[in-house]
DNA sequence: AGCGTTGGCTAATCTGATTAGCCAAAAGCT
DNA sequence: AGCTTTTGGCTAATCAGATTAGCCAACGCT
């Protein structure tokens, strides 16, 4: 009988799949080894445990989310990029709530940790499209923050089924982007102090 | 030999107070069991399972949640509200990271669940602050889910060690509050369009 | 003191992760 | 093609943690 012809990545995009179709905390390397048409201990050859998966997993969604963002921003500047990449990140975690929950869920285990360069170029992205505003570089990194914890905020509160109210959540997010946009350009026109 | 004396209540605060030191994903029935001096099964006759525990730890952490942010605004209005009531928020889930966590992998189960009043009872403590700013009708829901989304953000990403940089913490936070009251204010003077 | 209820205990069961050890398929070599 | 080494899949165990079954003393009440 021939081998399944599995590697590390195969089953580290097929586990990320399965989590975004029955939802991260049902993800277990058995379901994920049927899946795959595999017995489950036949996974371990691959990764080294659950705890290699999900970071695994945490890894290429950084990586995925980056590259989404910054294709999204590519091109745009300012109030264009912020709603471009904004609502770029929103899709994704819409698309991908599993494999986005299995990210939160992981911490980089050092500087050498691929995850802490796939979590930088999450980063990046986000400091590029800031670069369109012009914030002062004190006040960057504050509204870099700003801009993860809104958007993460959101993303997460949506996927949790945190917003009951009828009003379309999608308004809101609109909103909150115009919202965003409005505070970061009158950073550009009125420095807070000089 | 005299009995412990457990309730779930009693159950439920242990295992909040075990998870915010140990860590919301250490927590288990084995450490919660020991930590009050009991055997594993014994806690089955207060809670009916681990499913249980975590959600009466959430009802618990909602409640908390939204007392604490409606004593902080107690008697404040406006920027003062806004900020009192996010340094609370925030300071609690510095205090409190495990049932946080917790409270945050609980989802209501219908209209009756307790958890679905609890967490009502924090929506209303930011209403209630935000009522401060003469917001429109139609863009009170949006700056409430704004507020929640970019506070959560900010207290997820900061307890999973999101922020790497040395800008202190602290600074952004501070920082954000005033984006948000700036933006905030604005709503009042300039409505959108009218 | 007597009686029903309750909360704790031990022993057993179950589920899911992980490890041990075997063996054939794949890959490389001559 | 035949030989050898490496590798990936499998079955059978082992382990950890959650949960259930069933027993019995402690409690509250009369």
């Amino acid at each position: 009988m021939p081998r399944a012809g599995l590697t590390a990545a195969a089953v580290t995009e097929a586990g990320a799949a399965l989590a975004d179709e029955i939802g991260f905390a049902q993800l277990n390397m058995g379901l994920l080894a049927e899946r795959l048409g595999v017995r489950t201990p036949s996974l371990y050859k691959h990764v080294t445990g659950q705890a290699d998966l999900l970071h695994r997993i945490a890894v290429q969604t950084a990586n995925e989310m980056a590259d989404t963002i910054r294709d999204a921003t590519q091109g745009r500047a300012g109030s264009d990029a912020l709603a471009a990449g904004a609502h770029a990140m929103r899709t994704y975690v819409k698309e991908h709530p599993g494999r986005y929950a299995a990210g939160n869920a992981a911490r980089p285990a050092g500087p050498d940790d691929p995850l802490t360069a796939a979590a930088g170029r999450v980063l990046d992205s986000w400091t590029a499209m800031l670069r369109g505003y012009q914030i002062g570089a004190d006040e960057e990194i504050h509204a870099l923050r700003m801009v993860r914890s809104m958007l993460h905020g959101f993303a997460t509160l949506e996927a949790n089924g945190g917003f009951q109210m009828d009003t379309p959540v999608e308004d809101s997010f609109t909103w909150i982007i115009d919202f965003m946009d409005h505070g970061l350009r009158s950073l550009e026109s009125a420095p807070a102090d000089e």
